[in-house]
DNA sequence: TTGTCAACATACCAACTAGTATGTATCTTT
DNA sequence: AAAGATACATACTAGTTGGTATGTTGACAA
């Protein structure tokens, strides 16, 4: 069994991860794998819905893992969100901090631009922060230096997230992102 | 007097604004002010040399002025880091939120891509971050709840401002990034 | 055995797009 | 006033790129 689709699909989530939505390059990319557009065409109606199956079925899902894990947990939330932001950034390759987190980076490329997708991006994106409100309302207790709602907090912890990507992307190193989450938990520890 | 050249930069810049770098289409801007590409390429060799003028002209010096207000300030650091945020959002038109700030976009979009755009950028956030270091160390003692270093706590301000670029485009709305400020601000006074 | 359908391959196109080659009118300098 | 330099306009090209129309092959059902 082949399964030439699931192929394409990881294939244009790396290309799209290097040069972007747009930048992404059907021909040479089934060129590589060593099929035709015959097959492509086969699989995908249009290069948009390939995107579209691409979130649904992978990016979408992969981003909001780490964060149905937050909710899991029993105790200690604040050391366990300090160490999914570290991880974030300790576990990126060179490829990850140069080319930022494709989930992110197509927020960036087509949310203004196509409707679909952004509505899509979205939901995973409200799935997770419910995911990590939720982790911040169950144990509140366990952060008393922070006096206002979990609702806001979440927010920041989000707005932080979401920064490292550009911050990666920038200056190509990861030790800005890294001072930002250190200075994030000093002020909730 | 014209000053054509002026007129494809600002023009320039709305394009990148709505549709990005590589979504920046020289033929259709120049239609619409009514020149043709004889004039173009007569004041830029080529559409790269635009946008490094663009960034070096107008949007790398729009980026970092309210950077630079923050270390002339004398007093109440803080609340004037607030306002700097909140207007971020605030003033932010209808456009801007969907769009993003453009400064944001273009690090996403050709930070990988185009090396020397990237050192220009990187350049001047580096200018800005350092107006807002030299600010905090300034007025180190008007930020009590705060116990690490000026360097950490600018970074992790300015992992938020570049968050919000990320949260407005995704969620086409202030709120949630008004909310990270909001947090941050809280956790600071 | 024949018909159907999934899973591809081949060949082709129409539209676009940055960039170039060349021409020309006006302005400036000498 | 002659000689450039400046500020454009016109016309064209070579390379790309998403998408389509059509053909082929093998598996499987009837």
């Amino acid at each position: 069994m082949k399964n030439t689709r699931l192929i394409i699909l990881q294939t244009a989530i790396e290309a799209i991860h290097r040069n972007g939505y747009a930048g992404l390059r059907i021909d040479k990319e089934l060129a590589k794998i060593g099929i035709t557009k015959g097959a492509f065409y086969h699989y995908f109606p249009s290069k948009e819905s390939l995107l579209i199956a691409a979130i649904k079925e992978i990016l979408g899902p992969e981003y909001v893992k780490p964060w149905r894990k937050i909710a899991e947990v029993e105790n200690d939330v604040l050391g366990k969100i300090s160490i999914l932001l570290q991880k974030h950034i300790d576990q990126a390759s060179r490829a990850e901090v140069k080319y930022g987190c494709i989930f992110n980076n197509l927020v960036h490329e087509t949310a203004a631009e196509i409707q679909e997708v952004r509505v899509l991006l979205e939901a995973y994106s409200e799935k997770a922060k419910l995911y990590l409100k939720t982790a911040l309302e169950k144990y509140k207790k366990q952060i008393p230096k922070f006096p206002g709602s979990a609702e806001d907090l979440a927010n920041l912890i989000f707005a932080v997230y979401n920064g490292s990507n550009s911050m990666n992307k920038l200056y190509q190193k990861k030790t800005p992102y890294k001072k930002a989450v250190k200075a994030l938990i000093l002020l909730l520890t």
